[in-house]
DNA sequence: CAAATGTAAATGTATATACATATTTATTAC
DNA sequence: GTAATAAATATGTATATACATTTACATTTG
């Protein structure tokens, strides 16, 4: 195993990521300070900074300045029921619904632990849903997710909270790596454009 | 209309999006550099950066050192037809694929904002897709991702993530708000899952 | 005691600077 | 003429510094 060189910033978010997932640092507690990362890890505080600032942008912790910065609690209940009301007020309106068949929590069989490159016989939710428009059932879905990739999903009561709007959101990795490279124009394309 | 003081960075990300969404700059079009933005503004280079950096973690932007910064042209018929024929390779083996029927880089019309809690006018891309199995086809599915919200995938290089992964998230759009963050595998977990 | 004020702590914005890395282009050597 | 080398360009990482803004807490003042 070769020791690829890091950026520093990206060591100290290793170590606030890990130390979340471990569970080490529990939803609602207050991390370390900008300052106090920067003398732990011997950089500036932009630095230090920099690391916080990213995962606090992916969601793993909320700041609030003269306060600190907080692992992010998303099983909080507040939470849960502010998303609730939300949600139904949005859909109060709107003509697209959905209905929860099932959620059941199996062992991911060949294909599909194959489909989603997963462990043998690693655990998944499986959900079965009716999407509606104006209670018109127009599509019949299967979905299956990844526990292992959506642990703050996992820990949510998905009964209680799964409301009545949905983003569907599909990513094949190949997808995103060939359009970024067939993104990028090449010198001569450049000078066409131009 | 009162004037609400807006941070340097925040007027030149403005600006900048304002260029790509009214098209005067196309798709694939070379932006300024770093420098220059700093330059037109009158602020330093970081500031100017700084800009450059968030639209770009936003999926509006691709960048490459030595090279510069682009439009990102997801809307190009040829990289939409590059991925297909990739995809379709890469698939050819399997039992499930799915074909990929169109990529547009829209706004969001009202009831789609408001359904995703999204801002008017917010950028979303929008797949169209046909799930296969066996050739089958088994799902049509109209799929709307909010660029905003999914930074990490749009940015990161994903060419070490095994072709096949298809990921399917369920998860309302305010609870992403909250969450996605959470759900949207973090660049240190798609490492490990190369 | 209560309200106003001041102070410390923590995050937010901004600058100037230096060097690293990657890409293209120009130059040199053979 | 071609391959190797050097230079120029643009983004990436990192530091040190300064000041703004927000919050909590302590202190003063009425």
């Amino acid at each position: 195993m070769r020791k690829e060189k890091q950026p520093r910033f990206a060591v100290i978010k290793a170590f606030l990521s890990n130390k979340v997932e471990s569970g080490e640092w529990a939803a609602g507690l207050r991390i370390p300070t900008e300052q106090a990362l920067a003398d732990m890890f011997s950089v500036s505080r932009m630095t230090a900074r920099r690391a916080v600032k990213e995962l606090t942008d992916e969601g793993l912790f909320t700041r609030t300045p003269g306060l600190g910065t907080f692992v992010t609690s998303i099983t909080s209940s507040a939470a849960a029921l502010t998303i609730l009301d939300v949600v139904a007020m949005a859909q109060s309106t709107g003509s697209y619904s959905y209905r929860l068949l099932a959620i059941d929590r199996v062992e991911a069989n060949t294909k599909t632990a194959a489909m989603m490159q997963l462990t043998h016989r690693a655990n998944i939710f499986q959900l079965t849903l009716v999407h509606l428009d104006n209670n018109q059932p127009i599509q019949w879905q299967g979905i299956a997710v990844n526990c292992k990739l959506a642990p703050a999903l996992m820990k949510q009561k998905l009964d209680k909270v799964v409301p009545d709007t949905y983003l569907n959101w599909i990513a094949p990795p190949t997808l995103v790596q060939y359009q970024v490279k067939a993104v990028v124009p090449r010198a001569s394309q450049i000078r066409e454009l131009a």
